[in-house]
DNA sequence: TAGTGAATAT
DNA sequence: TATATTCACT
């Protein structure tokens, strides 16, 4: 029957790969799983969804208090059985015993145990309410004892192939009917990696399954997935023509981004607002998705993302403080997970986020400068004045210090990221005089008091970035892309960083699929070209977005190019409305957990457990 | 046999 | 609607 309802199975956790694995499990056995990441977005799709859940799954050893809290509201108050995953070794811990799981404990790679989780679920179900004039007993009953396969066969293919029926046996659904095949994230990835390896035209089928080397992946699955990623790289191809300083932003992607005053963090969680690695925000809209993937997948950056990991800190105290660690901690598993997200939902070639991720002192003071152009600079102190904090917000850096800059362009086809340091400001000062007019901000990182902007010089043009040194070619990171290792924001730390990390980077890739069409600012434009501004439409809404990762916390940093028309020479123009620029954390509580929450709901205001996260992550920044 | 586009199913 | 499967054709 048609109507029958499926139970679902929520996951979630602090550990992607954890969930990876389930979830693959799970659905290995036609489980319908929500995959959800965090706990506290578990507990907003627990509430949206209730009536469907059966059953939660979750890793509760991973989980901080806050975690714990939170099985405690779906047991008592929701009355959803909540189930452990963890090695049978491990044993409860307090906060386990505290929590009164259902205490399944499973090894949850284990296939035994999802079926017999599956029965367990449905024997919960079972006595649950009659629902929509049917028994939810009844239904799940039957669904436990209907084998998989006739239950997926039900009115599957009726219309092709007449001759079928009748033939229903078990044995032949077997061999008929494959199940639906669930591309996970890691297999994405390797998908991607695959075609990149091989190269864009030659990736066919077989030799991707190949290449995958994946058990049960057959050149079908592969052809089929294949075939919705060109068609997914086409549709980018051709909506890419129109955009306009190398940007390509859409009405809904970037609306909710300027609909938040920038003296206060951009933390609405009702709004789906823009994110590095939020497929609908394309900041800068470059030309190939390769280029795309290339940079978000590398193995180099993620095996040098890998080295920021910091075991998540669990806390058993309720003070902000713990909160703020607990949020903040876990960083690499945070960033892993966009990753994951990104390429399992955004696949396809239309966007791409120019995150420059660099691990950065953020704990000192910092200047971003933007321009219209959507180009973005960070202008850091260098370690010699990384101890002083009191710089006034909207008012520039003092000039006798040194500075490191970190920047962003997009230069005729490519996005490029600089980096330099050992600049001073007096060489800022000169650079800027002739220069472009347009929005900074200053702030400091320790208040995350980000101001609006007022206009001020710039010290760059789009079109030549004097203060960064000679480009770096890559594909698309250089062998010895650095490892920065994890630690404290010390002045070796900040030494040796720079010393490691390249000046330049520009990101290309010589697989670009055919029909790569040079986007973004042509250098031969005047920079009084450059400054005639222009209206945004309600499409074109642009901003720069910088990604930045410390140990500490992720952030990303949004600058809107301009909302009015002015130029260099238009001094008047501070009395011009500025666009925010808008600071956001993306650690734990941050945005991308709220885009996938929202993913997963399909709620437009979720409710927020996430709120307190989020207000208690602002508190503790902000005392 | 493999690759691809399109129809169909979920 | 998005995505996976299946089919038909080359």
């Amino acid at each position: 029957m048609g109507t029958r309802k499926k139970i679902c199975l929520l996951v979630f956790g602090d550990d992607c790969i954890c969930q990876n694995l389930v979830s693959e499990v799970l659905q290995h056995c036609t489980y319908e799983v929500l995959h959800i990441g965090r706990a506290t977005d578990a507990m907003n799709a627990i509430c949206k969804r209730k009536d469907a859940l059966s059953l939660v799954l979750t890793n509760l050893n991973r989980l901080s208090t806050k975690g714990a809290e939170i099985i405690q509201v779906i047991e008592k108050e929701l009355n959803l059985r909540v189930s452990s995953m963890m090695p049978r070794e491990v044993e409860l811990d307090t906060e386990g015993k505290e929590c009164n799981v259902s205490s399944y404990l499973i090894d949850f790679m284990d296939m035994n145990d999802m079926r017999e989780l599956w029965q367990s679920a449905a024997r919960k179900a079972a006595s649950g309410v009659e629902e929509n004039g049917y028994k939810k007993s009844d239904a799940l009953t039957s669904h436990v004892e209907t084998s998989d396969c006739e239950e997926r066969n039900q009115g599957q293919n009726r219309k092709r192939k007449e001759t079928e029926e009748g033939m229903e046996t078990s044995e032949e659904c077997e061999t008929k009917k494959k199940p639906r095949l669930n591309w996970t994230p890691d297999m994405h990835q390797r998908f991607v990696e695959a075609i990149q390896k091989l190269g864009y035209d030659k990736a066919v089928p077989k030799k991707i399954v190949e290449f995958m080397n994946e058990p049960g992946l057959t050149r079908e699955h592969v052809a089929s997935h294949l075939q919705k990623y060109r068609t997914n790289l086409k549709k980018g191809q051709e909506s890419s023509t129109d955009f306009s300083y190398g940007l390509n932003l859409t009405k809904e992607s970037t609306k909710p981004l300027y609909g938040s005053s920038l003296s206060t963090l951009n933390c609405n969680p009702s709004q789906r607002y823009s994110s590095p690695f939020d497929g609908n925000s394309s900041v800068f809209s470059t030309p190939s998705p390769l280029i795309r993937q290339s940079y978000l997948l590398n193995p180099n950056l993620l095996a040098s993302m890998s080295t920021l990991a910091v075991q998540p800190h669990i806390h058993h105290d309720n003070s902000n403080q713990g909160v703020l660690s607990h949020v903040l901690s876990p960083k690499l598993s945070s960033f892993d997970t966009m990753l994951h997200r990104k390429q399992m939902n955004r696949e396809g070639p239309m966007e791409f986020q120019p995150s420059f991720v660099p691990k950065m002192p953020l704990r000192g003071n910092f200047t971003v400068y933007g321009d219209e152009k959507r180009s973005m600079l960070l202008a850091v102190p260098n370690r010699r004045q990384s101890s002083h904090h009191s710089l006034a917000i909207n008012q520039p850096n003092t000039c006798d210090s040194n500075f490191r800059f970190l920047g962003l362009r997009v230069v005729n086809d490519e996005l490029q990221f600089g980096d330099k340091s050992s600049i001073s400001c007096t060489d800022i000062q000169r650079e800027s005089s002739s220069s472009l007019t347009t929005d900074w901000v200053s702030g400091n990182a320790d208040s995350v008091s980000i101001s609006s902007g007022s206009l001020n010089p710039i010290p760059q043009q789009q079109s030549s970035l004097p203060f960064l040194e000679s480009l770096v070619q890559c594909e698309p990171f250089p062998d010895s892309f650095p490892s920065f290792h994890s630690g404290e924001m010390s002045e070796s730390f900040i030494s040796q960083q720079q010393a490691t990390f390249p000046p330049f980077y520009t990101l290309y890739n010589e697989n670009s699929p055919p029909g790569f069409s040079a986007q973004g600012i042509s250098s031969s434009t005047s920079p009084e070209q450059q400054l005639s501004v222009q209206q945004p439409t309600d499409d074109s809404e642009n901003y720069a977005e910088m990604f930045l990762i410390d140990d500490h916390q992720s952030v990303s940093l949004s600058v809107p190019g301009n909302s009015g028309n002015f130029s260099s020479t238009q001094q008047e123009s501070s009395s011009l409305e500025v666009p925010p620029a808008v600071l956001e954390i993306n650690s734990y509580g941050g945005e991308e957990d709220i885009s996938a929450l929202l993913d997963a709901t399909d709620a437009e205001h979720p409710e927020s457990l996430w709120d307190e996260d989020f207000n208690d992550l602002l508190f503790s920044i902000t005392n």
